[in-house]
RNA sequence: GCCCGGAUGGCGAAACUGGCAGACGCAGCGGACUUAAAAUCCGCAGACUCUAACGAGUCGUGGGGGUUCAAAUCCCCCUCCGGGCACCA
């Protein structure tokens, strides 16, 4: 037996001694060849921004993924659980302007940091594949693939209307707007300007991005739900009404060619079996033809003009949606291409230029928002659909699909889905109109005014116009010295030495393209570098992605959904059509965890409610944050963070470690080996509750990730041994049973606490590192229980509880109920209706 | 308005396929050890009622209804909280 003073839990000492260690030996971490033979695991989390400043809240999901891969390499997996910094954007610019420390250094100095904190954590991070997106053998092959997309059309540069936020003095991708303020500042109104900028054709995959989410089936439901709606898909038809000239009646039907566009309106609509049904057509203030009309009476312009106002307003206050619906006739009339009806052409504040067609036909008695503008301007109602259910015919049947269409010419009688089809195909052979399939998804704009990007490698030459920097010139390397500030146009821009080149065709001076790339383009790609990250040819080997990807686990907080995910999945796609990767997608399965939360809100620096790991380790160690972390709540959840909870874990670790310690000696007095059945009394108690727990944890790690139970199920096993303390110290357990049970004990808890894992492994006598040692097996046979208890209901309620063998069958289990005597005396002078038995579960008894 | 989550003791939570509600832990209470305290160990602990006590009973998983021998779990309706989407034609 061990002395008092051996048994005190010391994290203080121990946690160093194996960081130290670990430290001296990073191919404990690493992952091995791709011809290592064993089965493959790729376990990440989402790369961070180093801001220097980190809390509980953010390492959470780094420790999910620690506690997973530790498990894996236990069970014999070649895992690959890389980290890196995503390092490029704006806080390293505002910090650069407040202390006068170049982004760079304030960046790198921000890693170093937190490289030390995810250490002292034991976040088991293969450091060789560490990557940082702010160094040139990074960022050149962000500009390698900007170029091998400008090849194939997927990169194109245009003027348009962008989201532009004033205090990041830069543009922002649709993405990036949340209820029209800009995502990095709460509160901050995005303005829209006219600027020429760089897109990437996201817009190309925008059916192959949603057919994706169908099979995309270990991602969150919810995840997928909101990429389908931000993608957007409508089914419809465009429809050309022809604009009547003024006084000429109908010139120009079927016309088309050229000019064609000035004497139609083409609109967009999903319910084109309701165009008999239209009363008027609306115009977006920003419609091409608004200008023309515009041009012609001043009264009419002065009221689009206003329209326009309204509009700007709604898109500052961040509701669109919430725009009080105006309009003004246009004095110009439509004709209907079915009919031939005539119906007035108006201009609304309520019709977006940017979807569809930016013109829609309105038809009030099928369609609740145009129900509700025709009642206000008092435009004629004309319903054409007649619903097969007949509800109470007050209501207008606004969205019946299920109807049949009247007053609809040759169409009448027709079912709505049929006559989608046929005035579809009307349409087409009188070449007005066609179906259509649009997206509410945009193209991503990833130009950026600011200095501390990817450089954006195009030339602008005065000869050869727009010039691709070619690949043997790349990296277009960041200036070393960047001096900024935070007004116009990117101080790149103002840099002499960056701007001016010459031209990769012709030779002549020539100017740099000096917007840089969105961050979120770094962060599309990153994971593949990690399987090849010193490749100076190529962004990566394809014969390494292809042998990592997809990324087995991929976890992350939710509010990726639509930025980093959708981008991410979008970048794959193109490089599988590149031909770099095999993987239509990146991730198999995606896990999003939940916040923590301290004293009611999400922990935020800003709120002043933030816990530091560091001090949390300092106080009651690594591991025992670590274990607190993964047993509050289980990892989907929201977290609320209490210090206590972690002195309780602490508490546990050190009863752990005594237990351990004290029993030490015994276990590595074992010698030779014994049968499993040769033990009797508190040995078979003992062994059995082990390998129930075993057998609990294992099965938690295959299926649901409910940590905090694995971490409960681990504490009750010690709580099982301590209990029999005494046999223990009188050796009435044998050794071999005491060497197995701390042994394992030691194992399961390696995953959540290495370090003091480690330090117990050692003490145990045991060879080599714990952390490659294998996972143990749960025995069913041990595991078994000889007697269950059976608890007895009269009626559904609980009566008592009967000790049968386990393997009773109904008709005993039913016999050891009935000859209870708490049971005989319920029963007493009443009738058993009905006996239900559940073998191994429980007996219920139906009494009248 | 629409779509996802969620609601269980004083608190964090557990109950995996409908089968003993509250495992495990925090905070709390009582005891042992100690001159004392800390640490540690042992025990109690959903609410209510009855009983001097041993015990016994009733209620109980946001609310209401239903299915079932049996419901935290399945079905219908409702409330509240969190998140996402929202004139998208």
């Amino acid at each position: 037996m061990a002395e008092e003073n051996e048994l005190r839990y010391d994290p203080a000492a121990i946690e160093p001694k194996w960081q130290q260690r670990w430290a001296a030996d990073p191919t404990l971490y690493a992952a091995e060849p791709v011809s290592c033979g064993k089965p493959k695991y790729y376990v990440l989390e989402m790369l961070p921004y180093p801001s220097g400043v980190l809390h509980v809240g953010h390492v959470r999901n780094y420790m999910i993924g620690d506690v997973l891969a530790r498990q894996m390499w236990m069970r014999g997996y070649n895992v690959l659980h890389p980290m890196g910094w995503d390092a490029f954007g704006l806080p390293a610019e505002n910090a650069a302007v407040k202390n006068n420390t170049p982004p760079r250094e304030w960046t790198l100095a921000n890693i170093a940091a937190m490289k030390r904190q995810f250490d002292r954590l034991c976040l088991g991070f293969d450091w060789a594949r560490e990557i940082t997106t702010c160094l040139p053998d990074y960022y050149r092959w962000n500009q390698w693939f900007f170029l091998r997309m400008y090849e194939r059309g997927l990169v194109y540069r245009k003027k348009s209307k962008v989201n532009w936020c004033p205090e990041c003095s830069t543009v922002l991708a649709n993405e990036q707007v949340v209820e029209g303020c800009c995502w990095r500042h709460e509160g901050t109104l995005v303005e829209q300007r006219d600027l020429e900028q760089w897109f990437f054709r996201i817009t190309a995959y925008a059916q192959e991005l949603l057919d994706g989410l169908d099979k995309l089936d270990g991602w969150p439901e919810k995840v997928r739900t909101m990429q389908r709606n931000w993608i957007g898909r409508s089914e419809g038809a465009e429809v050309d009404f022809f604009l009547e000239e003024q006084g000429l009646g109908t010139k120009g039907l079927g016309a088309g060619g050229p000019g064609a566009e000035t004497t139609r309106i083409r609109v967009f609509t999903t319910r084109v079996d309701t165009i008999f049904g239209a009363t008027s057509v609306q115009l977006a203030p920003q419609h091409a033809l608004v200008a023309e009309f515009t041009a012609a009476s001043g009264e009419l312009k002065a009221q689009v003009d206003e329209l326009l106002e309204q509009q700007k307003k709604a898109r500052e206050a961040g509701d669109l949606g919430a725009i009080e619906k105006h309009g003004v006739p246009t004095g110009r009339f439509a004709i209907n291409p079915y009919n031939g009806e005539r119906v007035p052409i108006w201009v609304a504040n309520y019709i977006l230029a940017e979807y569809g067609t930016g013109a829609i036909m309105s038809v009030p008695a099928h369609d609740e928002r145009d129900f509700e503008f025709a009642t206000k301007y008092n435009l004629p109602i004309v319903q054409v659909i007649q619903p097969v259910q007949n509800e109470d015919g007050a209501k207008l049947p606004f969205v019946s699909e299920d109807g049949v269409l009247v007053n609809s010419g040759e169409y009448s009688g027709m079912s709505c889905t049929e006559a989608q089809k046929a005035l579809q195909e009307t349409a087409e052979r009188g070449a007005f109109g066609e179906g259509k399939v649009i997206f509410r998804l945009r193209d991503w704009g990833v130009s950026r005014q600011r200095p501390w990007g990817t450089p954006i490698p195009m030339v602008y030459c005065e000869w050869d116009g727009l010039v691709p920097v070619p690949d043997d010139q790349l990296p277009v390397l960041l200036p070393d010295k960047i001096e900024i500030t935070q007004q116009g146009s990117s101080p790149l821009a103002r840099m002499p030495d960056f701007l001016h080149t010459t031209c990769p065709k012709c030779g002549s001076a020539a100017r740099r393209e000096t917007d840089t790339m969105d961050t979120f383009v770094d962060s599309s790609w990153y994971f593949y570098r990690y399987t090849d990250p010193k490749n100076d040819r190529a962004p990566f080997d394809p014969a390494l992605a292809r042998y990592w990807f997809p990324i087995d686990q991929y976890i992350g907080g939710v509010e990726h959904a639509i930025l980093h995910l959708i981008y991410s999945r979008f970048w794959t796609k193109v490089m599988r059509d590149l031909g770099l990767v095999v993987n239509d997608e990146p991730a198999r399965r995606l896990f999003t965890q939940g916040m923590v939360i301290k004293d009611g809100a999400k922990m935020s620096k800003s709120k002043g409610n933030v816990v530091s790991p560091d001090e949390m380790a300092d106080q009651y160690g690594a591991d025992a944050t670590r274990v607190y972390s993964l047993f509050a709540a289980p990892p989907d959840r929201d977290l609320e963070w209490q210090d206590d909870g972690v002195a309780g874990v602490s508490r546990f670790l050190a009863r752990v470690y005594r237990l351990v310690v004290k029993y030490a000696p015994v276990a590595r007095s074992a010698r030779g080996s014994q049968s499993k059945t040769q033990n009797g009394g508190a040995a078979l108690k003992l062994l059995r509750k082990l390998h129930q727990t075993i057998a609990k944890i294992t099965l938690d790690f295959e299926g649901r990730w409910h940590f905090n139970t694995c971490v409960a199920a681990i504490m009750e096993l010690v709580n099982e041994i301590q209990a029999v303390d005494a046999q223990l110290a009188a050796g009435e357990v044998p050794a071999l049973v005491v060497r197995e049970l701390l042994r394992s004990l030691v194992l399961l808890l390696a995953p959540f606490a290495p370090y003091l894992a480690a330090e117990l492994w050692e003490k145990l006598g045991e060879e080599g590192s714990i952390l490659r040692a294998p996972w143990p097996v749960s025995d069913p046979e041990l595991a078994g229980e000889e007697e269950l208890e059976i608890p007895v209901q009269i009626n559904g309620k609980l009566v008592t509880v009967v000790c049968v063998a386990a393997d009773a069958d109904a008709k005993a289990i039913e016999a050891a109920a009935l000859t209870d005597a708490k049971v005989q005396s319920r029963i007493a002078g009443k009738t058993v209706v009905k006996v239900i038995v559940v073998p191994g579960k429980l007996v219920n008894l139906v009494v009248k």
